[in-house]
Order: C-alpha cells, then structure tokens, then sequence
DNA sequence: TCTGGGGTCCTAGGACCC
DNA sequence: TCTGGGGTCCTAGGACCC
C-alpha cells in the first residue's frame, strides 16, 4: 500500500528518549541472589491454586511459560521450574539502584514500575546527545554500568519518542540496545503487529481485526474519523497519531498518586458474610495503614467484588472531605460490601475476590508540610519587602482588624478584576500599599459561620465557594487552609483536624485568621 | 488452563447549579 | 410556564499497562 511520505512530522532532532527495561525482572533477581537458580527455569508469581505467572526467567519461557499465565497450567508446561512468590522489598532495592544510575545520566527519569523508565537524554546536564552515534554510546555505558553494579541485563531502545523508544527497546530482548534513527521511525513501525502499540490491547485489537487491520502499515489506511468512530475520541485521535510514529509525550519524572488499593483473591470462594466483613474490613486497614504511610487523605472509597463466574462490580462513597480514619474507612467500605455482593453474586454464587481502594486523594502530605511552610514564609517575606521597599507606610491589610477578628470587606484595589469565584467585596486585597493578601481557600467540613464568611469577604478568595466539602456538617476529615496570591503562588498554611473535640466549629476561619495575621504583622 | 495485584485513563449517564 | 444548554461532580464500568 501507499506510504505517506517520511519523515514524519516530529520535534527531536536526535534519538534522545531512552527506554530502559530490565530482562524478566523479578525472576533475573531471584537468580541472581540465588546462584543454584541460574541457568534454569524460574517463574515467580502467585503460586496458590488462583495464582497467576508475574514473571517467567528465560529458560521458563521456552516452555511457554509467560507472564499473566495461570500458574496451574504453567506447572505442567514445566514441572522442573523453581516456583517462587515474589519477594518485593528485595526487586525494590534493585530497582533503586538501577534509577538511581538513570538520574545520574539525565534528572529528566519516568519510572514506569520496578523494572522498567523512560530517560529523556535531551535534559543532560553536560549536553544532549547530537547524533545517533552519540546516543548508542550512551545506551551501552549505561547497560554495561547496570550490569557492574547489579549483575543483571537490561535492555534499551532509544528514539524521538517514546513509543519508538519503547519498541526499540523490546526488538532485541533480552541483553538487547537498538536506537531507531530520525526519520527511521515508520519503516520500523510498518510491519509490528497493531498490538505493539501503546495502549492497544486485546479488545481494541480485536475490532481492529475483525476490519482488516492486523499491523501498524495497515493502520495507517484509516482515516482519524474512521478510528474516532471505532474507539472514541481521546484513543481514535491518539491512536491515529502513534500510527504515524507521532507521539508528543514527555518525560515526566513525577506523577503525583491518584489512588491507593489492596484486593485479594481468594484461595476458594467465599460464601459467608461474616467472612466477607472481615475480609474486607482486613483490606480496608490494609489500604488505610499504606494511604497514612504515604502521608495521604481520601475522599472516595471504593469496594469491589467479583463473584465465582468473574462478574466484577464496584459501589464506592464519596465522603464530605478526605479522611485517613480506619473506622470511618471500614464503616464506608462494609457498607459498601452489601451492596456490591448481591450484584457481583447475581449469576453465581460465592466471591472470589474483594478489593478495597481510596482515591480523591488530598494534597496533604505530612512529610512535606514543614518545607511547604518553610517556602511559604520565604514567598511572604518576599513580597512583604518588596511591599515595603515600594511603598513608605505600612498598615498591611489584615492587621488593623486583629482586635476585632474580622475584617470588613476591602474596597476594591486599581488594578480591578476579582479573581474567578471571588465573592462580593473579595478583590484586591492587595491594594496600593502593603503586602498581598493572599487568597484562601477552605475546604473540609467545617461550619463556617456568618463572621467567618464575612472576613473571607475580605480575603482575595479564589476557591472557597466551590470547594467540595465546603459548609458541611459532619465532624470527617481534616481543614486544609491555603491561600494563593499574585506575589506568594499557591500554597498552604496548615491542616488541621476538623474531628478534634478540641477545636470549635469555627476553627477555619479562625485558623487562617490567625495563621495569616502571624505572618503578616510587620516586624 | 479458568483468569493476580497494583495502578491509570476514558466514557457515559444522571444530578445539580447557573 | 416551558425549555435549554453548559459545567462540574459523582458513580459504574471497561480497557489497558506492568
């Protein structure tokens, strides 16, 4: 068929996406701490009746052994393997070595999981690699120096994206490293199976298959509308574009975690209620005890059931505010349970697996609140002094009201325009004299009475009429006070437990009262 | 051969508000 | 009184990845 022109349209001008995946991960460590393993077949994995292959050393593949194959019937396609349930801490440490040999190549380092990252060689700090000669020397030191230091192969593919990168690197697996030149990109793409791609898995291959379409060469006969038609709007588009080798994607070192869950398989079905409330009161702990440790907060919780025909059916609750309380947790999540078990058992009976996840997760981190404070003041500092320094007198907004508490609103500042969501009275704190008021937001479940709404009148408020959660009765969860100002960036000043017996009910407005008049009496 | 456990993202419908 | 459209949030399910 007709191949549009090469190259395709794309921004690197050199091969500078690493993808760095380490050989049948789990199972090459098992070998390497346990020498009498190497050279045979090693399948670690669940190795109860329900257990499924995680992962399947070389020798065990040659068997057919792979991952995601039932362990049951990886054992008669080969009795002679080590079986072996995998042993996390010790691939963790592992892994920790290999990113960290990532992040001294490049600071740009996306881990995918444990055994597998991105590395965007555009950011290094000496340089980026120019041509592909330079980034094929760069791949090798970086394989050779993983084998010194761990004793494991990795294999690497290099390309102007991550997706070329990606298949790179499985084109020559195990031990392998082939970089795909610019402009080389479809020639490699053409002739691998439309299952290659991201994010095309069994079903979308499948319809693709019953139109024809069995490679990426293939693909590219259809038109975007054609694609959007069949799958959608977000994955038609994409879809249509990693086909042409377009993938626009960055490197990104940090994805912040948007959920925490725990789910078990059961070794037979569980038939009896008692036993599914204590299982899943087990996992609901399990979830929690990991959501804490994280120094995180949730606000939704999510209970899953499957039932012994695999019907799978979640019910999940959305509380008032994020919450890391186990009893609240458990409660949510028993609930939760009866009324997923009557669906998930609707055509069989028994259950033979429970789940338990949290999401909505709060930007709280407890690890993080002494620096975020620390960066705070400095932010303040600065704009009070450059406040200062711009005009002679002082009077900082807020700090006339501190014997009465709240404060009437302000009139409005020169520069005009409130911000978004700003309710009547709440522009411009930051008038022409003083620092910055920062904007506040509340949210959590606090009653919020009429004093405290009038003194956020005065405050620059940008969020705290649509925040979830906002004015509500129930004693749940934490108050975050943040504010976000012109000069001070977005930000927190503290969170506090709205659950305290200890507080009163006004303690969000009283809280930022505070906390920002600490902070903003002149020196 | 009956099919793990940890996640992410997308879709679609209904509620609710403006 | 009837009608409507957009935006956001919540819920449920599904596809996908390692």
């Amino acid at each position: 068929m007709d191949r549009p022109p090469s190259p395709a349209p794309l921004t690197r001008q050199a091969p500078s996406v690493l993808h760095v995946d380490m050989d049948a991960f789990y199972a090459a460590v098992e070998q390497q701490h346990k020498p009498s393993l190497r050279g045979k077949p090693v399948v670690v994995g669940g190795v109860g009746l329900r257990g499924v292959v995680s992962t399947a050393s070389y020798e065990a593949r040659a068997f057919g052994v792979r991952s995601a194959v039932p362990t049951a019937l990886a054992r008669r396609l080969c009795p002679n393997a080590a079986y072996l349930y995998p042993r996390f801490a010790a691939y963790h440490a592992v892994s920790t070595v290999v990113m960290q040999l990532l992040r001294e190549l490049s600071p740009l380092v996306e881990p995918v999981s444990l055994d597998e990252a991105f590395v965007d060689l555009a950011a290094m700090p000496d340089g980026a690699p120019r041509d592909i000669e330079q980034v094929r020397g760069i791949a090798e030191e970086l394989r050779s120096r993983i084998a010194r230091r761990t004793g494991l192969t990795a294999s690497v593919g290099g390309g102007t994206s991550k997706l070329i990168a990606k298949v790179a690197s499985d084109a020559q697996k195990p031990d392998g490293c082939v970089i795909v030149p610019v402009g080389g990109e479809l020639d490699w793409l053409d002739p691998l199976p439309v299952r290659a791609l991201w994010g095309v898995g069994p079903a979308t291959a499948d319809r693709l298959r019953k139109i024809g379409v069995g490679t990426v060469a293939e693909l590219r006969v259809l038109t975007e509308s054609d694609l959007v038609g069949l799958l959608g709007t977000a994955w038609g588009g994409m879809l249509f574009r990693l086909a042409r080798g377009m993938d626009a994607r960055a490197v990104e070192p940090e994805r912040p975690t948007k959920s925490i869950s725990a789910e078990d398989t059961y070794p037979h079905d569980l038939a009896d209620r008692a036993a599914m409330r204590a299982a899943v009161t087990q996992l609901a702990e399990r979830v929690v005890r990991r959501l804490r440790s994280a120094g995180h907060t949730g606000r939704t919780v999510t209970v899953k059931a499957r039932g012994h025909d695999f019907t799978t059916v979640t019910r999940s609750e959305t509380f008032g505010a994020p919450t890391d309380d186990e009893r609240l947790v458990v409660e949510a999540a028993i609930r939760l349970l009866d009324d997923a078990v009557p669906a998930a058992t609707a055509s069989s009976t028994g259950i033979r697996l429970l789940g338990v996840g949290i999401s909505g997760l709060a930007d709280y981190a407890q690890g993080d609140l002494v620096a975020e404070l620390a960066r705070l003041e400095r932010a303040l500092g600065a704009a009070e002094a450059r406040a200062q320094a711009g005009a002679g007198d002082g009077g900082a907004p807020g700090d006339g009201e501190a014997g009465t508490g709240f404060a009437e609103p302000n009139p409005a500042g020169p520069d005009g325009e409130p911000p978004p969501g700003a309710g009547a009275g709440a522009a411009a704190a930051h008038g022409e004299s003083g620092p910055a008021v920062p904007a506040v937001t509340l949210f959590g479940p606090v009653p919020v009475d009429r004093a405290a709404r009038r003194w956020l009148a005065g405050q620059d408020v940008r969020h705290a009429q649509r925040g979830p959660g906002w004015v509500q009765g129930a004693g749940v969860g934490r108050v975050t006070v943040r504010f976000e100002g012109p000069d001070t960036g977005p930000g927190r000043i503290g969170t506090f437990r709205a659950d305290d017996p200890d507080l009163e009910p006004l303690d969000a407005g009283e809280v930022a009262r505070e906390a920002l008049r600490s902070r903003q009496s002149p020196a």
